[in-house]
DNA sequence: TTGAATGCAAAATGTTTGCACCCGG
DNA sequence: CCGGGTGCAAACATTTTGCATTCAA
C-alpha cells in the first residue's frame, strides 16, 4: 500500500492515518460526493469517524492536490479526485441532476478570457447552469 | 409610482407590501448582494424588516422573473436585478474579488452545448473560478 | 372582513473551532 | 516520548419553518 503521496505527506511534516487514507478512497470511489456522503462511505468500514475530521482532512487533501471540490448550486460542495476532475459540470435547475462534459469546449472561451482580462481560469472548478434536455422536453 | 410589476404581483394574488418594494430596490441599487447585506440596506428605510422576509420575499421576486441569484464561491449566493443580469462573473479564489464580463465570449460554447448535449445553458447563473490579473503576477 | 404577509423564535443544515486525549513516527 | 490528529461538544453561519399577529385589498 505504498503511494507517492504518503511520501509526501510526511515530506510536508503530516501523517498518515487511517482517516486520511479512508477518506481518499471514499472521494475517489463516490466521485461528486458531499463531506456529508463521504463521511457516511468512511463509517461503513470505520463507524467512529467524525465529520470534522472529514472536513480538515478534505482540506488538507485538496491543499496536497489531491483531491479538488467545485460548488454544484444550494447545498453543499462535491468533491473530486484531482485525477478526475477534468471534466465540466451541467447542473439542472429544474432536476436538479448533473451531467458531466468535457472541457474542451470552453478552450476558445478560455483563451479569449485570458486575453482580455488577464484572468486565468479554472476549469475543473466549473458549474455550469441551466436546463437539461429531458426537462426541456417538457 | 405604479410599475408594471405591481399589476403583474396582484394578477397572481399576490399583495404589494413595503417590504417587497424595499427588496427590490435594494437588488436594484446594490447588485451583488448576499441576503443579509439587502436586510441590512432595507433596513436602512424600515428598521424592522426580518432577514426571514427577505429570503421570501427574494424567492417571491425571482419567481416573477424580476431578480436572479447566483452562487459566487462559497458562502451567501449573491441577486440581481432581472435586467442587470446579462453579465458574467469572474471570481478569483486568491483575493475573492469579482469581475463582471460581457457573456458573449461563452455565445459559441454555449451553441455547442446546446447540439451535443441538448442542455440549455444560462448564462446569467455563470459564475468563473480562476486567478484574477492581479493575484497572477504575485 | 379575510387570508396573504410579516415578525419572531426555534429548528434545520452546513461548517468551524477549542480542547482533552490519543497515537504515528 | 512528542507533537500532530482525532473525537466530541459547542459555536457559527445561513436558510427554513411554525405560528400568532398584522395589514393590503
Amino acid at each position: 500500500m505504498r503511494e507517492p503521496w504518503h511520501d509526501e505527506l510526511r515530506a510536508r511534516g503530516y501523517r498518515l492515518t487511517p482517516q486520511r487514507q479512508l477518506v481518499l478512497e471514499a472521494v475517489t470511489r463516490l466521485g461528486h460526493a458531499t463531506p456529508d456522503e463521504i463521511a457516511e462511505r468512511v463509517r461503513e468500514t470505520a463507524s467512529g469517524v467524525n465529520i470534522s475530521t472529514v472536513y480538515r482532512t478534505l482540506e488538507l487533501l485538496e491543499e496536497l492536490g489531491l483531491v479538488t471540490h467545485t460548488h454544484l448550486g444550494h447545498g453543499a460542495p462535491t468533491y473530486h479526485a484531482a485525477d478526475d476532475a477534468d471534466h465540466l459540470h451541467l447542473v439542472c435547475r429544474e432536476c436538479g441532476g448533473i451531467e458531466e462534459m468535457r472541457p474542451e469546449v470552453l478552450d476558445d472561451a478560455v483563451r479569449r478570457i485570458a486575453a482580455d482580462h488577464g484572468f486565468v481560469v479554472d476549469v475543473g472548478h466549473f458549474a455550469i447552469f441551466g436546463v437539461c434536455a429531458a426537462c426541456a422536453r417538457r
